[in-house]
RNA sequence: GGAAAGUUGCCGGAGUGGUCGAUCGGGACGGUCUCGAAAACCGUUGUACGGGUAACUGUACCCAGGGUUCGAAUCCCUGACUUUCCGCCA
């Protein structure tokens, strides 16, 4: 969440800042320097009655250890109505902090300057393009037609098993993810991620702490017997790694890669984008972490976007790089750049990647810090990125690199598949 | 699922009603010594929210939430979690 103090000392800027988010601010941000001014308030009071009492009770102490008892049951008096005043004021402490953070929560994390205007994905601005579009043969077919004809993913089967868009992989297409994931991590890891395997459930407290509760509630699947929530990324469990931690100044970056499988509900969704592999409810994915100083976070998100070009070019695919504009952004993000895949036969261009900065705005939540040289406490950076999700570059491979034979497969994922075409 | 024990600072581990934010040990950091290092010795070592230009200072925090008391890490109640044993089991 946004940090009280720059909301209070910069409203105006804060609430048009907002704006470019489609968050009209006004209202709420009033009401969040008020609590803040109220709880400030009754904070003073009820530090100088609770520093009265203290006093009396040492007093008391004194006189009982001295046997004056007449003057210590007087003392003892003069404390009932100090009582009184801490419990009504300090109630009302606790129940503007509450109402504050409450608040707080719903406030999206501002935009970076940089952030283009707009409120539809039309209005992403493509930073640049790569890759060779691929010259289809006459009879192409979309991937799901592939998956059938190769016998490389059974969705029907999934759908008796599970439900709609939890596919079944077979053979090669079981081969072929399992390919992906190694070259992922090996890749990840060959960047100076250190990899980890996370729950791939997680409590509320964690849902919270990345900002997808309460914003995204219902599209969690949630395991209600135990209050557990089921990943929708790799980037809960393994960013709340650092919750309620306090680095080191020279332990940043810490960077961090995990394979997991992602679970969305994805309420609301439907149509041809989510024919085929286009949107599951159980997917794949490897994601990139990093938690950073935060003069330096601008020039991370710089390297993971670069990073992950790495991947989309090795992978033979032709790719773009979006600037999302403030409407297409996620609730938590200051800066994101999404990365698209050309799906020939669809003829679509498929989202592979989004690689965020976060700014404190995560670390504010997860109290996730680091020490500066004065010992004084600073929040985080925190940043992610797919790198990549597997289905939609699946797509992409399969309808880019059919061909009258079969399915040819990139040279760079050879050693990891084990065979070099489908057919 | 049944039974028992436990939860204190970076870690280990004291503390069972009053100068306890907390003994001690380890670690880490700084210093002395050394060509350098080790050892030894000396010192430092919490967080949050307030007030104050500042030096400084107030409050809260010993798993969480309630309660008893003038006063709670310490006593009582509730909950969460952890560990061990038994059962079940990949």
């Amino acid at each position: 969440m946004l940090i009280i103090k720059q909301i209070a000392d910069n409203t105006d800027e804060v609430i048009a800042r907002l704006a470019k988010k489609n968050f009209d601010g006004k209202a709420i941000i009033g009401q969040v320097v008020a609590l803040d001014n109220l709880r400030k308030s009754t904070q003073v009071q009820v530090d100088k009655a609770s520093a009265e009492l203290n006093n009396l009770s040492k007093e008391i102490g004194l006189l009982l250890k001295q046997g004056r008892l007449v003057e210590a049951t007087q003392s003892k008096e003069k404390t009932v109505e100090l009582k009184e005043t801490i419990k009504k004021l300090s109630d009302q402490q606790v129940d503007a902090e509450q109402k504050l953070n409450e608040l707080l929560v719903l406030i999206p994390n501002l935009p970076h300057p940089s952030v283009p205007v707009g409120n539809h994905a039309e209005d992403n601005l493509i930073e640049r393009t790569g890759g060779k579009m691929p010259d289809l043969y006459a009879d192409a077919v979309p991937h799901w037609d592939l998956a059938k004809k190769y016998d490389l993913i059974d969705f029907e089967l999934g759908v008796k098993i599970s439900g709609a868009g939890f596919p079944v992989y077979k053979g090669k297409g079981a081969r072929l993810q399992r390919a992906l994931i190694n070259f992922f991590l090996d890749n990840a890891r060959e960047a100076g991620y250190l990899e980890v395997q996370p729950p791939y459930v997680v409590n509320a407290a964690s849902g919270y702490g990345t900002g997808q509760l309460p914003d995204k509630e219902g599209q969690m699947y949630h395991c209600t017997v135990d209050d557990l929530y089921l990943i929708p990324t790799a980037e809960v469990p393994v960013t709340n790694i650092y919750r309620d931690v306090i680095l080191n100044e020279n332990e940043l970056p810490i960077k961090n890669t995990a394979y997991s499988a992602c679970f969305r509900r994805e309420a609301g969704s439907y149509g041809k984008d989510v024919r085929g592999l286009n949107r599951l409810h159980q997917f794949d994915k490897v994601e990139i972490v990093q938690i950073q100083h935060p003069d330096k976070s601008y020039d991370t998100l710089d390297q993971m976007v670069n990073y992950v070009q790495t991947l989309v070019e090795k992978l033979e695919l032709p790719w773009r790089i979006l600037r999302l504009c403030g409407g297409d952004m996620s609730f938590t993000s200051a800066l994101t750049f999404d990365f698209e895949v050309f799906s020939a036969a669809q003829e679509r261009w498929l989202e592979v990647s989004s690689v965020s900065n976060f700014e404190s705005y995560q670390a504010n939540r997860l109290k996730c810090r680091y020490r500066t040289a004065d010992k004084k406490t600073q929040l985080c950076h925190t940043l992610n990125g797919s790198a990549l999700a597997l289905p939609r570059i699946v797509a992409a491979l399969l309808e880019n690199n059919q061909t009258p034979e079969g399915i040819r497969i990139p040279k760079a994922l050879i050693p990891y598949t084990g065979f070099d075409i489908i057919d």
